[in-house]
DNA sequence: CACCGGCTTGACAACGTTGTCCGGCCCCTG
DNA sequence: CAGGGGCCGGACAACGTTGTCAAGCCGGTG
């Protein structure tokens, strides 16, 4: 910018004025100005106008696993409303770790991002309150904040939706209903287990309840395990995308029916059609992103928790009468 | 930091140096620091650090968009490599607008990122001249930079992948080999498109192409035009993941031999499962990002161009014998 | 012609950090 | 006990920008 005000002839505060669009200067030297710039290749050195102005203009998301395609959604939509306030967004994959989860929001905060959304892997958020009070704003998507701490949430309604996707089994005559789902120390997992209890009642059997990461090979050998009881399940219900592609490749083509938590693309082409309970990722992302921003203007109420329906979506395999597998 | 200087009882250098780990300080003194910083929740300002050491620490990601499980997969390796580097990522999706890439990296640059890695949108990269010569590294991944630019660049073997796919088809009886690809305009579309041609020499018929953007409607249209041809096509060669799933839904169950160009999740669990030439986004995302940082440790050959291979995956769609459609 | 007001321009400090350099203290040695 | 060297700690400038304030210039008016 230096150098700029003196190709140009001018001091350096007119440089930045022109840069800045302020009003009061005059029009053949902002020319000259401009022309200067042009000429030099300068552009403005971001770090010291947010030095010296406070504010960064800059979002930090943190999320799971961008190659997730429901945080890849959830993330896009971040990006649209954050670019349409001028802003740029940092992202970051926590990995399911607490441990990379902190260690990415405070990296985000050290380079003074003015907002974050957060898809917490931990749950004790104490380590936020320091930035909170320097005045960072935080709105948390699809899993809530730890206890004793409060901010605006999004979730969606996992224990609905798993509910819903339970009845529509039972209404398809099934009794032995067998539940795929993540880790219960994920919050969306143990809350979707929650819905499938209590739409079973009594019906409830733990031997029909497997709950950990999907990887190739554990559901497979959960299923064996589930198929060798007495009264083996007809009908599966899948806590997350992934739980059910994974339990999808473990059937083989075994004729159970199955309703599984989340959309995927293709689940209309497979022989049946996957039902599922479907959110919307991206209007999750966009309804967070819209609270930081509201934020970020100045609103002071207290902390909104938005919870977001979800629907189920019948193709055919929820729709499967019961037989023995 | 004054503050913690302050209330150490010590200079403001001092601070500097424990939160650096600098040599130079006793221990008692440096554990006074550290107390002090816990005490008033303080953390380095990144801008002013980056504003005095002018390097950022921050590598820019230029993509298509997120949402595309391609890029997600790119994103999400460039990511790893960047974080494993100590360093942190902006990434912004273009859109497929050339105005929207430029933006993006105008932006990301003016924020003083150390390099860039690019998927580039438009087909003229004279805009990045005045970076380079800022000293911005940047690398190109999936497609090349436009015409008289050079840089590091990580491509596909997109006309080798189209060859070995047509040639698949050639060898399973088919003659009549309908090509549904991307707007033309995009260099792998392109390229693919060349390969579709070269491989089909004397066979290639313009009536079985079909290349513009993959929406909804658009691939049934083409294909109902080439199925009402004198001789309609027995197989269909898609040019990337998208096209392969459009042209999946338009088929409707059809039994049309399909090639795909890109691998997508649960191509096996369709019937007959999905045949593909598949690349792998998370490898080249890696690669580019490695070339990035090579030229941040200051090597200053000439620039690389890598090409990785892609990889014909048989799972019987690609298999299915010549037949009236 | 002197004065006033508005418009344009410029000088300077400050943002928070780090690199440079210097000064003081302590311990060891002659 | 004096001198020297190493170890710590601190003062100061600089990074590139913007906010504050003051000065210069012009035309218009009394």
């Amino acid at each position: 910018m230096k150098d700029v005000a003196t190709a140009a002839g001018v001091a350096l505060k007119t440089v930045s004025r022109v840069v800045n669009g302020e009003p009061g200067v005059r029009p053949a030297t902002a020319e000259r100005v401009r022309a200067a710039i042009e000429r030099l290749g300068y552009s403005r050195n971001e770090s010291a106008r947010v030095l010296r102005r406070g504010r960064t203009a800059t979002i930090g998301l943190v999320i799971e696993d961008v190659a997730d395609p429901f945080y890849a959604g959830l993330s896009r939509a971040v990006e649209d409303v954050v670019i349409g306030h001028g802003c740029l967004l940092l992202s970051g994959s926590s990995g399911e770790q607490p441990g990379r989860e902190r260690e990415l929001v405070e990296t985000f905060c050290a380079r003074r991002v003015d907002g974050l959304v957060i898809v917490p892997a931990g749950d004790d958020h104490g380590y936020l309150r320091p930035e909170l009070a320097a005045g960072t704003k935080v709105a948390f998507a699809d899993r809530p904040p730890g206890a004793g701490f409060d901010a605006d949430t999004v979730l969606a309604d996992n224990a609905g939706g798993a509910e819903q996707a339970v009845r529509h089994l039972l209404g398809h005559g099934h009794h032995r209903i067998a539940f795929l789902g993540d880790d219960p120390a994920i919050y969306t997992a143990a809350e979707r287990h929650r819905g499938y209890r209590d739409a079973l009642g009594g019906l409830y059997d733990p031997r029909l309840v497997a709950m950990r990461p999907p990887a190739p090979g554990t559901a497979r050998a959960d299923l064996e395990r589930m198929f060798a009881l007495d009264r083996p399940p007809t009908a599966l219900f899948t806590g997350n995308g992934r739980c059910t592609v994974a339990a999808l490749r473990a059937l083989g083509g075994r004729e159970v029916a199955l309703v599984g938590f989340d959309d995927f693309e293709l689940a209309d082409l497979l022989r049946p059609g996957v039902t599922v309970v479907a959110q919307d990722p991206a209007w999750m992302g966009r309804v967070a992103a819209e609270l930081l921003f509201r934020r970020l203007r100045g609103d002071g109420g207290p902390p909104e928790h938005i919870q977001l329906p979800v629907r189920l979506i019948p193709r055919g395999s929820g729709e499967l009468p019961p037989r023995a597998p």
